[in-house]
DNA sequence: GCAGTGATCATA
DNA sequence: ATGATCACTGCC
């Protein structure tokens, strides 16, 4: 299968939908004659205005203007005077969603991604496309669900009951098959 | 544990 | 104009 660059159909969906699926894709920096590329493997979902996390809760502002456009932008912020967020735009034109990638390849961290990745204010409100220099493929190898963890947003205790939901995704090495006899026998002594 | 750092937005 | 807040990181 060839790699595929995705495309605006991809992210115009549900927030959730597209942070289970952007792991395992590949996000692709190109400029100044290099290209980085970084297998993504932790995403954030803020699904809509209701949600208490999602910066859109405040409203349309100048900052949300670009999660209330179309979906397959990227909405950058920046944020604790240092660090910037990288975010891609989905659902449908108007609803304002985004999902907010966390780390990809050896980056652990999304200010470290960004970081690693020069990405800052000048791509916010471009669009996830070769033409930004910043976009995403599929690259064929796809994510067995058992590879997939869910865990509550980092960093939103502020929000509320909206804290605590499974928002977060996470691509986890697959562990070792454990052996009939590991799973019938005595637990650990420790 | 907590300081750093500055954009953003509500309040005035 | 002012002040609180912040989808984090690195160092104590």
């Amino acid at each position: 299968m060839p790699d595929t660059v995705l495309d605006q159909a991809f992210f115009a969906r549900p927030a959730l939908v597209v942070a289970r699926e952007l792991l395992g894709k590949y996000l692709v920096r190109s400029g100044a004659g290099v290209t980085m590329v970084a297998r993504i493997h932790e995403t954030e979902a803020y699904i809509g205005p209701h949600d208490l996390a999602c910066h859109a809760a405040k409203g349309h502002t100048p900052r949300t203007a670009v999660m209330f456009g179309p979906a397959g932008f990227w909405y950058v912020y920046f944020i604790y005077g240092i660090h910037w967020m990288l975010n891609v735009v989905t659902e449908a034109e108007g609803y304002p969603a985004a999902v907010l990638l966390r780390g990809a390849g050896e980056w652990h961290g999304p200010a470290r991604l960004t970081k690693a990745m020069s990405i800052d204010r000048q791509l916010n409100g471009q669009p996830a496309a070769v033409s930004s220099g910043l976009w995403i493929e599929d690259r064929g190898d796809a994510v067995p669900r058992r590879q997939i963890r869910r865990t509550p947003r980092i960093g939103v205790d502020y929000a509320g009951d909206w804290a605590a939901k499974p928002y977060r995704f996470v691509l986890s090495p697959d562990r070792p098959a454990a052996s009939r006899r590991q799973l019938s026998g005595p637990r650990g002594l420790s």
